[in-house]
RNA sequence: GGAGAGAUGGCUGAGUGGUCGAAAGCGCUCCCCUGCUAAGGGAGUAAGGGUGAUUAAGCCCUUCGAGGGUUCGAAUCCCUCUCUCUCCGCCA
């Protein structure tokens, strides 16, 4: 959410930064809610004040034995005051409800380092890494791979439940888990993340806190034999609503949080995109990091959070490249976004594997996340950050698109081999089965 | 799934209709005392919001899990829901 006294007291301020993302925010309705909000709340809080006063003479009455007229008088006139005070709560009630429900539909404010532009043709390339690889031999995709290699069936998995899922078998199943593995260890015992287990189902509050809902609700998976539980879109949800309504202490920040999770996404509104692979799925695995700090590390700790996103695609020794968004593309509650995007040489171009993500205050603001400076000082919001590091799925494609060769292997990178007992090639029998005699 | 207990401030925990935004303790902050250490004394210490010159003072409103009800008045009485704990059952 953004700050409501900024859209009180400078309105032209913030429509202009929104309108950078394409948002119009309709300032006519607005207005005219807000100032009958203010005239409201007025009136509303000086009855109650008048109620308040009131009630207690009542108490001071009978406790010094007045006449009883006396008292019936007095409580004729409060009866007045609670009348009226009835019908105007009922009305402002009503016209809060409409205030937080826009709020909460009320993207958050870009930083002024973000580039113009409206979609991701405007979005800012910073820098490339790694060289592509040039192949003697016409390259296979990913899903060519999986043919060739065997153990990636989308026919087995429509199946099992229907389009947009894979089913991995033997060493893909392994090169899989061998890449969350990788990243997490990483992130841990070299970025100094402390890895969190969650819950895979979240509730609406926690969807709202992230910012999910209530705009998005189409993008996620509910659970139809509860009200409000839904099927995480990504780690993020519930890592960072490890934050909701705590109060840190100075020391107890930043945290850093890295997760692996798989993620479900419905995907609603990308038909046609994507179709063919494991590109865009409705279940995929993610290792997310998440990070809640001090509102002057921010800045900071969002460039560390790609970095340490960025090392494990070097780690890969995959090519990449390193993309600021612009305004227009640049997500819903994010106030600056780096999306990291690996070399496909199945499609010839780069796809994002990452996004990494500066919140400031946004999402502390929906979860009510505090920190205190010292005891004496007041409460302030957290900032809170996020990046994948990485699509899991995404980086197993890359890996074999990548560093294929003419008969169909894939060359492990040298970081990688230890998690798959040391071999330098894909496909080798990591694991035999037993061999019942 | 069955039975019971509970939800109060940073924490523990009192509080059964007005004098309660809330005792006490812990923690924390400041001050005093004590030549180290240990200990002692005093004061302060919830959050959100409105108004105010929108980071003043002041005044005011709201909040004791959430929502509704009774009442002139609710932390306190009634109803619904959510969550937590204990016991039994079932279960990876």
């Amino acid at each position: 959410m953004i700050d409501v006294k900024l859209l009180r007291t400078d309105l032209p301020a913030v429509v202009s930064n929104l309108e950078r993302r394409g948002f119009s925010l309709d300032t006519e309705w607005y207005t005219q809610q807000e100032n009958t909000r203010k005239v409201l709340q007025i009136k509303l809080e000086d009855l109650r004040r008048q109620r308040n006063e009131g009630s207690k003479k009542v108490g001071q009455i009978k406790s010094q034995g007045a006449s009883p007229t006396d008292l019936s008088i007095h409580l004729d006139h409060l009866a007045q005051i609670d009348q009226n005070l009835e019908i105007t709560q009922k009305t402002f009630r009503t016209l809060e409800e409409a205030l937080d429900a826009f709020y909460l539909t009320v993207p958050n404010l870009i930083d002024a380092d973000v580039p113009d532009g409206m979609d991701s043709s405007q979005n800012r390339e910073l820098r490339r890494v790694g060289t592509l690889p040039h192949y003697p031999f016409t390259v296979r995709d990913h899903v060519a791979i999986g043919e060739k290699l065997g153990g990636m069936s989308f026919s087995e998995a429509s199946r099992i439940v229907g389009t947009r899922f894979v089913v991995l078998k033997g060493f893909l199943a392994q090169l899989q888990r061998a890449l969350i593995n990788f990243m997490l260890d990483i992130h841990v015992q070299e970025h100094g993340y402390e890895e969190v287990y969650v819950p895979h189902l979240v509730n609406r509050d926690s969807l709202i806190g992230t910012g999910q809902l209530p705009k998005f609700e189409s993008e996620l998976f509910k659970i139809a034999k509860s009200a409000d539980w839904y099927l995480i879109p990504t780690a993020e949800v519930p890592v960072t609503n490890l934050a909701r309504d705590r109060i840190f202490s100075r020391d107890e920040l930043p945290c850093q949080w890295v997760a692996h999770t798989p993620c479900y996404r419905s995907e609603a509104g990308s038909y046609g995109k994507d179709l063919k692979g494991m590109i865009r799925q409705h279940q995929f695995e993610k290792v997310e990091l998440v990070c809640v700090t001090t509102p002057d590390r921010s800045n900071d700790m969002l460039e560390r959070l790609t970095a340490h996103a960025e090392a494990i695609l070097a780690k890969l020794e995959l090519p990449y490249r390193i993309m600021l968004l612009c305004a227009g593309d640049t997500g819903f509650g994010s106030a600056k976004t780096y999306d990291l995007e690996v070399w496909l040489p199945g499609q010839n171009d780069y796809r994002e594997i990452s996004s990494c993500s500066n919140f400031r205050e946004f999402q502390a603001r929906r979860m009510h996340a505090r920190w205190r400076k010292g005891p004496k000082d007041k409460p302030e919001w957290v900032h809170t950050l996020n990046g994948s590091a990485l699509a899991v799925g995404r980086t197993l494609i890359a890996l074999l698109e990548n560093r294929q060769d003419e008969g169909g292997k894939i060359s492990i990178p040298e970081a990688l081999r230890p998690y798959l007992g040391g071999i330098s090639h894909l496909p080798e029998e990591l694991i035999r089965p037993n061999q019942v005699i």
